[in-house]
RNA sequence: GGGCCGUUAGCUCAGCUGGUUAGAGCGCAUGCUUGAUAAGCAUGAGGUCCCUGGUUCGAUCCCAGGACGGCCCA
């Protein structure tokens, strides 16, 4: 028997089996670079109109992590599903390169404990530096994966035009009189006399009183008590009643502004005797101790129904509120909560609610002021005893003791910090209605996932009055001024614009090194008390202020629209980024700077749980990639449902590392069988027939739901079609193919039909597939052979397939798979080595018809879909296959059964292949 | 402690408005193939649809409570 595997035209292709993406994958990155790949395409599509995501930043401090990964990828994805749509899809990267973590790391990195004692134009050039380093890193990670997008200009909240936006917005503020200065509580230490921020304390145990005060209630007050509780006549007038709080810092008790009740806890009003006391229902036998047993409880009520009753301050001649916060908790105290809104946060969110007073009788150095009455001068912690001593003495101490517990300290003396109450800048959410038309925005977005909309709602909701200014360095700073005269603070819009205009070419730090007159306009005078003498503020911005304008810097110019098409951020931006931007948006421009809010899940490991180094499952993106290659992760991104928290892990990897091969597999399946395959004997659809044609239209129809899943932003459907796509054009055309792809001449026109439709299938999924397999999707379509890419210079050329589905085409598809399936299960006889009986029932009958045009082309298309010798088509009641064995015998060559002999020089082949070899 | 989200085969996930022998891909087992070969085809095993109650003729799907996990807030 001769070898004839040399006469068939085998599958070849450079397109290799083996990736080794750690390789190319930099490679391709650098060639789509030289090429100019994204720039042309979108120069292609600029007259199609814009569809813009916004880039949300990330922050310019540390390595990418997987999050980073997901999320970059995912956005990564919809531009370049909108690229191949024809769109103009200009993505411009950003990052927000200010703010407190950086200026920390700085610091550290300098050795420097006392950021006051630098230069802060000395201290503002290292931060520069440290944030430029974290931004290039990041930016060439961010390559790596193979995202696109502008890279040689992105947007950098530490660049001068940025900064000049920020001030800008910041006018644009003033002039709608949306900004105003008032009174915060920040974490204050007492010791070296500055405000620390959130990340600058660390918590230690310490030794605090713990007392339970009495809030008495005046006749007048008990009576409008009673009124609430509907117990007419229980509280008597001439008997004392007191509310019970509970704290362990008496000190901010002169301070106090409000109890705050949690609405929905019941308080009971208990008789005691002697005296009557309300405290929540829950906590009653825990506060009565021994006494709880002979007590009565007369009446209970919500918290909510106490809501604005008044009781006494017990040491001060002043009525204190009731208010209502869901923060307060049955597991501690007594349900009703001390609130002094100059000494707490939650204290002073909820003084803000309420418009309490805030109070803050203590100086830098924590000593009480003469505001605090007798208790002036004293240092705070000193003064607990002497007012734990006056409250027993008024009788208004139900019980004291000492408690040890966790508080915080500051992270460089050590000392116990104490919340005072400072002047700030704040943005009014309520001036001009703000967070009313906030609300009224949000309802024009569209939110995926749906509830995304709620959650977006609670925190416009919850939005407290926004504090804007920093006592730091590391920012742009608020062009505040200070009379000289008056000590007024005074945020002027012309300053302000004066600065943005002057910072648009120096850059924020002018601020420091100019003198006060170039930002005064002519003859400006205070307001106050019209001095002339001024000197600059040295407060910067929120960096949630600074992102929250990143529409104002990068959308609407050159082309990019205002509001944008979609933004993709992860959940804890419906509090951040989300937020920012639309009260900035809503504030300024009055709408939505977005169309539809995209959120994506947290990373967490395999078992669920976060990632972290010490459990040894954290892995950043850079290691990652060169572990696993981006292409994998970029599918295993895909491959999860991002909406939700996903799972990452060597196990989840290795998995989507087996379906990476087999989409690979198929790809060259597809390149190996075109390397021959003339421009000239390309047939056009119109012109192809029976399976070649089904084949054909079950890809494009394939590739049209995908596209249709990505319309929708629902990449992880749009994967699960690609791979049941891929595997079952595999099993049932592929398969099908192999005998005339190899055994029929070059030129066989049968045979130039599967290739033609081979190049349409692989140009169609590796448009599918290119917005998520960009890096294997382009070394595929260079593996093409130039003339078959048609000046298509790189697969970001191509275009998605749009077609509609058709039910009949499923259908077809559905029944020559089973029908298949059925000839193969057999484990008696090979697929060549049957000839099969195949009976059809009517419809299925009717629906093959449709497919094959006439019975000979049906039979012809059977023998070819079943991969079998011969096939005889019968009318059935059911459709089913049996089995028989070939006439003939086997072609040495084609393998299938035939009478054999037919030519001499070549007797044991048949006929077709002994033309073939003949020539 | 509060709000929101999730829990379907070993893994990643489908299951539209309550009625299906609960599906796909990967993995696994078995068989075929050795002319896609560190590939291809077929078959099969594998699920108390987190738990407990309830509504209903009927619940993976609706309701209530709980467990576990996550995010945000405290």
């Amino acid at each position: 028997m001769s070898d004839y595997r040399k006469t068939l035209n085998l599958p070849a292709t450079s397109f290799p089996m083996q990736a080794g993406l750690r390789v190319s994958e930099p490679l391709r990155v650098a060639w789509w670079q030289e090429r100019r790949t994204y720039a042309r395409r979108l120069e292609r599509n600029r007259t199609a109109g814009p569809w813009i995501l916004h880039d949300g930043p990330p922050y310019a401090n540390g390595e990418l992590h997987m999050g980073h990964f997901l999320n970059m990828v995912l956005k990564d994805v919809f531009v370049k599903i909108a690229l191949l749509d024809g769109k103009w899809a200009e993505f411009v990267p950003g990052w927000d390169m200010h703010g407190l973590p950086i200026e920390l790391e700085t610091l550290k990195h300098l050795g420097i404990a006392d950021f006051h004692a630098v230069d802060p134009l000395e201290l503002r050039a290292r931060c520069r530096e440290r944030a430029i380093y974290w931004f290039e890193r990041q930016r060439d990670v961010r390559m790596r994966m193979g995202t696109f997008g502008e890279y040689d200009r992105p947007y950098r909240t530490i660049d001068p035009q940025y900064e000049a936006v920020i001030v800008d917005a910041i006018a644009d503020l003033v002039e709608r009189d949306q900004i105003y200065r008032g009174l915060r509580a920040t974490l204050w230490c007492i010791h070296d006399e500055t405000a620390l921020a959130e990340a600058e304390i660390e918590y230690e145990n310490k030794t605090s009183p713990s007392i339970y005060v009495r809030f008495p209630l005046s006749s007048y007050q008990r009576a409008a008590l009673e009124e609430r509780l509907s117990s007419s006549g229980r509280v008597r007038a001439d008997e004392p009643a007191s509310i019970l709080i509970w704290t362990t810092t008496p000190w901010t008790l002169p301070g106090n502004a409000a109890i705050a009740l949690r609405p929905d806890a019941e308080y009971a009003l208990y008789d005691l005797g002697d005296e009557r006391v309300l405290v929540a229902q829950a906590l009653a036998e825990r506060v009565l101790g021994e006494r709880y047993a002979t007590a009565t409880c007369l009446a209970s009520v919500t918290g909510e129904q106490l809501e604005d009753l008044h009781a006494s301050h017990p040491l001060y001649d002043h009525d204190t509120v009731i208010v209502l916060a869901d923060y307060v908790d049955l597991e501690t105290g007594t349900g009703a909560v001390h609130t002094a809104p100059g000494h707490g946060a939650d204290d002073f969110e909820t003084g803000m609610r309420y418009k309490l007073p805030i109070l803050s009788p203590v100086d830098a150095a924590g000593r009480f002021t003469a505001e605090a009455g007798q208790y002036a001068g004293l240092p705070v912690f000193d003064a607990n005893a002497r007012i734990i001593g006056d409250l027993r003495a008024r009788g208004m101490l139900w019980r004291a003791e000492d408690i040890e517990h966790s508080y915080p300290h500051c992270w460089r003396c050590h000392h116990p910090v104490i919340f005072r109450a400072t002047a700030q800048w704040f943005i009014s959410m309520e001036r001009n209605d703000l967070r009313a038309r906030a609300l009224a925005a949000v309802d024009t977005v569209a939110y995926t996932p749906q509830w995304g909309r709620e959650r977006q709602r609670q925190m416009i909701e919850r939005h407290p009055e926004w504090c804007i200014s920093r006592q730091r360095t590391w920012g742009t700073p608020i062009p505040a001024l200070r009379c000289m005269q008056c000590e007024r603070s005074i945020l002027d819009a012309r300053v302000a614009r004066a600065a943005a205009q002057r910072f648009r070419s120096a850059g924020a730090d002018a601020w420091w090194s100019d003198g006060v007159e170039r930002y005064l306009p002519a003859g400006f005078a205070c307001p106050a008390c019209g001095g002339t003498r001024f000197e600059q503020e040295r407060n910067i911005v929120d960096i949630w202020f600074e992102s929250g304008v990143t529409h104002l810097a990068v959308l609407g110019r050159d082309g990019l629209s205002w509001p944008c098409d979609a933004v993709l951020e992860g959940a804890d931006q419906y509090r951040g980024w989300f937020r920012s931007s639309l009260v900035t948006a809503t504030a300024i421009r009055g709408a939505a700077p977005y169309k539809h809010v995209v959120k994506n899940g947290w990373v967490n490991d395999e078992q669920g749980r976060p990632m972290s180094k010490s459990r040894g499952t954290g892995i950043d993106a850079q290691e990652a990639m060169e572990r696993y290659g981006a292409d994998v992760l970029r599918l295993w991104a895909a491959s999860v449902e991002f909406v939700d928290d996903v799972r990452f892990g060597p196990n989840v990897v290795e998995q989507v590392t087996r379906v990476y091969r087999n989409v690979r597999n198929r790809i060259r399946f597809m390149l190996g069988n075109l390397g021959d395959l003339p421009v000239d004997a390309i047939v056009p659809p119109e012109r192809l027939g029976g399976l070649d044609a089904l084949a054909l239209a079950y890809a494009m129809q394939t590739f049209g739901e995908i596209a249709s899943k990505y319309d929708a932003f629902d990449v992880h459907s749009a994967y699960l079609r690609t791979i049941a796509f891929e595997s079952e054009m595999s099993a049932l055309y592929f398969d099908a193919m192999k005998d005339p792809l190899y055994s029929r001449a070059t030129g066989d026109p049968r045979r130039r039909r599967a290739q033609s439709v081979l190049l349409a299938a692989l140009e169609g999924f590796l448009a599918a597939i290119a917005p998520v397999l960009s890096f294997t999707a382009e070394e595929a379509w260079q593996a093409l052979p130039a003339h078959l890419r048609a000046g298509r210079d790189s697969v970001f050329d191509l275009s998605l397939v749009r077609v509609e589905s058709s039910e009949r085409t499923a259908q077809a598809w559905t029944l020559l798979r089973s029908l298949r399936a059925r000839v193969s299960a057999d484990g008696t006889l090979r697929d060549f080595e049957v000839a099969a009986e195949v009976m059809l029932s009517k419809e299925d009958r009717a629906l093959l018809l449709d497919v094959f045009a006439d019975d000979e082309h049906l039979r012809e298309g059977l023998c070819e879909a079943l991969v079998v010798s011969d096939v005889e088509v019968r009318d059935g009641v059911l459709t089913q296959v049996r089995n028989q064995r070939a006439h003939g015998e086997k072609c040495a060559r084609c393998w299938k059964y035939r009478s054999l002999g037919t030519s001499a020089a070549h007797p044991d082949v048949c006929r077709e292949c002994a033309a073939i070899l003949d020539g």
